[in-house]
DNA sequence: GAATAAGTTGACTTGCTGGTATGAGTGCGG
DNA sequence: CCGCACTCATACCAGCAAGTCAACTTATTC
């Protein structure tokens, strides 16, 4: 499809302005929570009024599917991308793990919404999350599977074990803080050796 | 402070349907949200009008903190008691482990209220929440202490330690549902066993 | 059975918020 | 220099939800 100069020129502009709109709003959904922001505090962070808002947007809801869209998509890409080298099961998950951890305290606000907010998705849409949540979920319990199968990782069953390992990862969108001591790969490098050898010395 | 009988009664009832009430309303919480629930809402489910409710809690936000401090109080009470034991790290740690976990799963609602709906508080709720957080973190890090010193837990920031073991617990209310396929009992187990001793089987 | 207290009702007020209508300013293409 | 598309502001509306209130009903006590 060819675009006219003029139309193409748009459509930059609109795509830029929406990603500003979009992370706007990202930041104050997370501090505040979906219902308690206006579309007028949208706007208003930015210097825009609300009508600028409706002009790049046609809904408030719009605005929330989009910021799950992506989220979903950034850290979807993240685990494919580790997948599509065939590592063997341990360095894997490794690298699993520790980019899941990297992605969320990267991207904490959105990770945020992503987690606290389906709620205020409509059927269709949660219905879509949930799939992709699946989807998500299934790829790394593939990989946890055939590490049990290679021997190399503890028998248990690969639902629990992938929620767990990825609760302790999630759960950092709650208590990380750029301004703390440590670094976000620091923390990831604790998780990743926490998880894989567990919190006791024995020998 | 001596009560007549008459406002015993009354305080016994008034108690009993606030407990109603509270509960009613965390059950809607959890589900769609503090803001997306109205005082309506509360009431019809429970064959009571809006004015019920009104007649036996000042505000919405009362409801809501009801729920955060008896919340908070149960997971208090019962690190407390672990704690009291005197136990060594390693044993005091597991149990510690086990039983946040199993209170994250008995209590999935009001968990997740605790955790999603703390910006609804006010500056001075949330204050006093952040602190007891914190008095709660706080209790575990000092048995983390404890173990390193012992020798027998990972040397690592007692921070980190403490919030990804907990972390890992917390996520259950995510996704732990009362109709799957293992016991509440037995997930506790997986996720005491996974983070003591890690996913590698190396030995 | 009167007096008082407890509990309940439904209509009302009030403020807010998502979304719309309309039109004014701006700048590019011709 | 005109006209059109694009961008954005102002004013507005309809609906909703929290909270109030005075009146009413039901228990309790003496």
């Amino acid at each position: 499809m060819k675009l006219s100069p003029r139309a193409e020129l748009k459509a930059k502009k609109q795509a830029y302005v929406q990603d500003e709109i979009v992370a706007a709003a990202a930041k104050l959904f997370a501090e505040r929570g979906y219902r308690a922001v206006t579309i007028d505090d949208i706007g208003s962070s930015l210097d825009y009024t609300k009508s600028v808002v409706y002009y790049y947007f046609n809904s408030k809801n719009e605005i929330l599917w989009q910021i799950f869209q992506r989220i979903y998509d950034s850290y979807f890409e993240s685990i494919q991308e580790i997948r599509a080298r065939n590592l063997p099961p341990a360095e894997a998950m490794r690298m699993i793990i520790r980019k899941h951890a990297l992605n969320v305290m990267e991207r904490r606000e959105w990770t945020a919404i992503y987690f606290r907010e389906e709620s205020e998705l409509n059927d269709q849409q949660r219905r879509e999350i949930a799939k992709k949540k699946r989807q998500y979920d299934a790829m790394i319990e593939e990989v946890y599977e055939a590490g049990m199968e290679a021997g190399v990782f503890r028998r248990m069953p690969k639902h629990i074990a992938v929620s767990g390992l990825l609760g302790m990862c999630n759960w950092l969108y709650v208590w990380y803080k750029e301004q703390g001591a440590f670094s976000a790969e620091e923390i990831a490098d604790y998780c990743v050796n926490l998880l894989a050898n567990g919190y006791l010395t024995k020998g």
